[in-house]
DNA sequence: GCTTGCCTTGACGTCGGCGGCAAGGTCTAG
DNA sequence: CTAGACCTTGCCGCCGACGTCAAGGCAAGC
C-alpha cells in the first residue's frame, strides 16, 4: 500500500502520514521507486494516533501506545507505560473538567449578574469603539 | 504612569501591555519625549483582559468587554456585546466540559480493561521502539 | 510524445499570545 | 561626564500539528 491509499484508508492527508513518520510514530519501507510502501497494519497505528489525538493526546504521548501495537499486542493501551500516560492524562482531564466547571459558574454568574443590572447600567451606547 | 508602572500594578510584562495595544485593547497619549502615559483607568482595563485570558477566552472575544468599560460602565460584562460573548463562551465551554468528560470515560474504560488484561497481554517487551 | 496522476524532499506559512534581542533615544543620580 | 534605568520600534523565535507550495522523478494510458 503507498501513501495516498493509507492516507485515505485512514482518513488523513499524505502530508500528516510523513509528519508521524519522521517524528518515528509510522514506519515504511521503499520499493524501488523510492515509494513509501506501508504494511497493512499500519493502518490500525495510523488510526490508533489519530483517536489519541482526537482526545487531546500530544504525539509524544501517543509514542507508548504505538510501541505497544507494534509489540504485538491487538490494543495499544495494555502496556505500562500505555497505562502510564493513561493515567496521567486522565489526572489532566480531571484537573482540566475541573478548571472548565469553576469558569463556567463564573460565567453563570455574570451573566446572571449582567442581567439583572440590565436596565440600570450600561446608559450609554455599549459599543463605543 | 507609564508602561513600566503599569505592567507591574497589571501584573504583567511592558511587551504584553503593546501587544494589546496594537490590537486596539489598551489605549495610551504619549508624552512629548514619545513615552506611553497611561490614564489610571487603563488598569482596571487590563486586569479585565487578563480575567478573562485566563478564563479561556481570546482577545478578539475580550473587545467588546473593554468597550463596555470604555462606555463607563463599572464592570465590562454588562453590555449586550459582552453577554453576546458571555453566552457563546459559556456554551462552548459546556461542549468542551461534554467531551472531556466523554474522553474521560473512555480512558477510564481502557484504564480497566488494561489492567484487567495485565497478565494475558503484553508477553513480549512493550518498550520496544 | 504527452498528459495525468501519483510520488519524492525541502522549506516556508498558519494560529495566538506573547518572549527576547537589537539598536537606539531619554532622563536622572552621582 | 558617565552609568544605569527607563523608554522606543522592529523583527525573529516559540509551540504543535500539520497545510501549502515548489520543483522535480516515476508510471501508465492514449
Amino acid at each position: 500500500m503507498r501513501i495516498g491509499e493509507l492516507a485515505e484508508r485512514a482518513g488523513t492527508s499524505t502530508r500528516t502520514l510523513r509528519y508521524y513518520e519522521t517524528h518515528g510514530l509510522v514506519r515504511a519501507a521503499r520499493s524501488a521507486n523510492g515509494y513509501r510502501i506501508y504494511d497493512e497494519s499500519e493502518l490500525h497505528v495510523v488510526r490508533e494516533i489519530r483517536t489519541l489525538l482526537g482526545a487531546g493526546f500530544a504525539l509524544a504521548d501517543i509514542r507508548p501506545f504505538v510501541a505497544c501495537l507494534r509489540a504485538g499486542n491487538a490494543s495499544g493501551h495494555v502496556c505500562p507505560d500505555s497505562v502510564a500516560v493513561l493515567r496521567r492524562k486522565l489526572a489532566e482531564l480531571d484537573a482540566g473538567i475541573d478548571r472548565l466547571q469553576a469558569v463556567r459558574q463564573e460565567l453563570r454568574d455574570q451573566l446572571a449578574d449582567a442581567i439583572a443590572h440590565r436596565e440600570e447600567a450600561c446608559t450609554r451606547r455599549c459599543t463605543a469603539r
